[in-house]
DNA sequence: GCGTCAAGACGGACCGTCTCGTCTCGCAGT
DNA sequence: ACTGCGAGACGAGACGGTCCGTCTTGACGC
């Protein structure tokens, strides 16, 4: 995809896929206020001016870093749709419990937050690349969802999704308990039903 | 309420408080990691010493810091409980919103997030001292309602928190959205009634 | 030859530790 | 009670170290 190669530089290509690995490394070793530049371009095998050249921040290349990652598995554009919205759900709920307790999402996930919650710039960009993208395939589903029946009509979709995704991310955010199965389900369970007693 | 003074040490109150007040300020100036010990001593008139020697870095103090904002404030603990849930919950969630759209409250809790995402022992403190306070606060609640016929009863009430506060923390922290009143009460209304369509 | 590259020198900001001299406190001994 | 003394905490800031972001050098490739 080095469409944005059309541009002007003659970029060593080697140096980029160094940096960016070694950001990632680096992140997940010693956290994001302790990551520094000088240790990227040491652990590079690069000049810092090369780093300096071509990203404005340490932010900024971490940004990247794990843009390079999630743009690589994000072929799927939507959300599985067998007719069975709890069912669909669960199964992506599932794939999000896998991912977060995987200790090198974590790491470098909480470190890229930590970027994002200090860079209003960088943090509107990932929403725009990323958060956004997603928060419309999940409100896809449910709109199907919605025009099949399964789903009430007067319903607000955003808010729907986000009561579906957000405690998973919210628990993983401020280790406030587990990231389980059983707790996704529990989520998905409650959002569908409602509080109200059912008649 | 010196009574902790019994233990052994002769600490410079006013001190304390100036060190405190300048990290707050500083915190919301320029934001958390460009927040420094030694503007932190420079600003309250304080040598750097007397920081290192009460504080291990500069994450803590700022935790104290807020901790003794929130403190004070905290003669209520327990919600609203009127008999009716969706009203008392609407004057929760609107008072949140308010104090999310409050620059200092903003600033300051944004730096504080930082700080928890860095330090996972600090993380763990905050959870005892505040978040699961506060989430037994409002468990209380829904567990009177549910009593009261109100709500159903089985729904976890753990989820059901989460679901109903979640979401403003989350558009919060991630700027997704206008934190208003209006997608309080949006939230609440998809919390209370669930998404199913209700034959 | 022009731009990128690795390497690293440079002044400046903060780090965390330390050493000063001053002060306030609590506890003698008188 | 008055006084003298040791223990700490205090404001101030010197110190070596790390990393910042910029700048210079010389080699390499287009």
């Amino acid at each position: 995809m080095p469409q944005t190669t059309a541009e002007r530089p003659r970029r060593n290509e080697k140096s980029r896929q160094a940096i960016l690995t070694a950001a990632l490394q680096l992140a997940g070793e010693v956290g994001y206020t302790k990551l520094s530049i000088e240790a990227i371009a040491a652990r590079a095998g690069v000049g810092k001016q090369t780093i300096y050249r071509w990203w404005p921040s340490k932010a900024a290349v971490l940004f990247d870093a794990v843009l390079a990652l999630s743009t690589n598995d994000a072929g799927e554009t939507t959300l599985p749709d067998t007719g069975d919205l709890e069912a669909d759900l669960r199964t992506v709920l599932h794939a999000t419990v896998r991912e977060l307790n995987d200790p090198g999402y974590d790491r470098s996930m909480r470190s890229l937050t930590v970027a994002l919650l200090e860079d209003e710039g960088l943090a509107a960009e990932y929403r725009r690349n990323l958060a956004q993208r997603m928060h419309e395939v999940k409100k896809d589903r449910l709109r199907s969802a919605q025009l099949a029946g399964h789903v009430a009509e007067d319903v607000d979709l955003d808010a729907a999704v986000e009561m579906i995704f957000g405690p998973l991310m919210n628990r993983w955010l401020t280790r406030s308990g587990p990231i389980t199965p059983e707790y996704a389900d529990t989520i998905l369970t409650t959002a569908l039903n409602g509080l109200r007693p059912r008649g």
